[in-house]
DNA sequence: TATTGTTATACTCTATAACTATA
DNA sequence: TATAGTTATAGAGTATAACAATA
């Protein structure tokens, strides 16, 4: 690690020191094709967080309970794209949520094609449950963590799914 | 890329939307509630990505090509490992690599049951023309990001998958 | 005709469990 | 008995394409 690395801004005294791992599993000279290696790893940590979820609550539907509890009231396309998935994964997972009484279908005023799907106080209940049990495991795994280093992985993470 | 693709970019990479509807992701006051938002948009980088993948090799059997290159042979077990999946799982990649000739099952002079994974030569230059698809795609995508960040970001994913 | 959603189909990834072979 | 690995099965997630309803 050159000395720029170590003194930069994001990093703060908690990156430093890697503790001399010396088996080093993933030592790359091309830092993208590390990256991609990383992202790959992080699918095992999802795979942990979403046993924590309920059986009649997977993780698709849970997204878009949450997304919907945060930014209110929306149509199937927003909603999509904020998931990052095709509208028909989306219609589906929303099907999901209705079917449990957690998401309500209005109509649209402006348009008969489409529906403002609400959360139901039902909904609302349940996803302050998942939230409570997503943050208590990540709390859990992450206890040794400085806040701010979490902080900065959130940042990160941000722009990383805006580059994209 | 040009100054006003990256001016274009950079504008709409700011933490907060600038049309403050649905572009910001979660400006949460838990950050580990936070973290499980981020860590659900990976998962769109990663699709992504594997659509530089060719249609004969999903990511599944690309993971196992990429680390039998990395830490050459090895057993199923410690390759399971690496992967963070289910031991099933990984035998069910190998298979398809060990199909395509990527991959080859030697015998294990000390235990019968087990077989030392090789990358053949086909296999490592199928990984080498992944490696370069991942790495340009991902090049191409982080062209704005200072370098010292993919590093920071590589750092802490890392460390992310050892606290799971 | 174009747009918004829905549904049918197929494929990938994953885990659990049953099974085989060897230690 | 215990362990390494394989295979069968089931469930979740996703995309493409065909479809229906409305603009």
């Amino acid at each position: 690690m050159t000395a720029a690395a170590r003194t930069a801004r994001t990093a703060g005294t908690a990156l430093e020191g890697p503790h001399g791992d010396h088996s080093d599993h993933g030592a790359h000279d091309d830092p993208y094709a590390e990256l991609a290696g990383r992202l790959a790893a992080v699918g095992m940590v999802k795979r942990e967080l979403s046993r924590s979820l309920p059986q009649t609550c997977p993780a698709g539907p849970a997204a878009v309970l949450s997304l919907l509890g945060r930014y209110g009231d929306m149509r199937l396309s927003p909603l999509s794209e904020l998931l990052g998935v095709d509208l028909s994964v989306t219609s589906r997972h929303v099907a999901h949520v209705v079917a449990h009484g957690w998401t309500e279908r209005l109509p649209d005023p402006r348009d008969g094609r489409c529906r403002i799907l609400r959360i139901t106080p039902a909904g609302r209940e349940l996803l302050d449950e998942l939230g409570s049990r997503y943050s208590a495991a990540l709390r859990t795994a992450l206890v040794d963590w400085p806040t701010e280093d979490i902080g900065t992985l959130n940042t990160l993470l941000t722009r990383l799914r805006s580059s994209f």
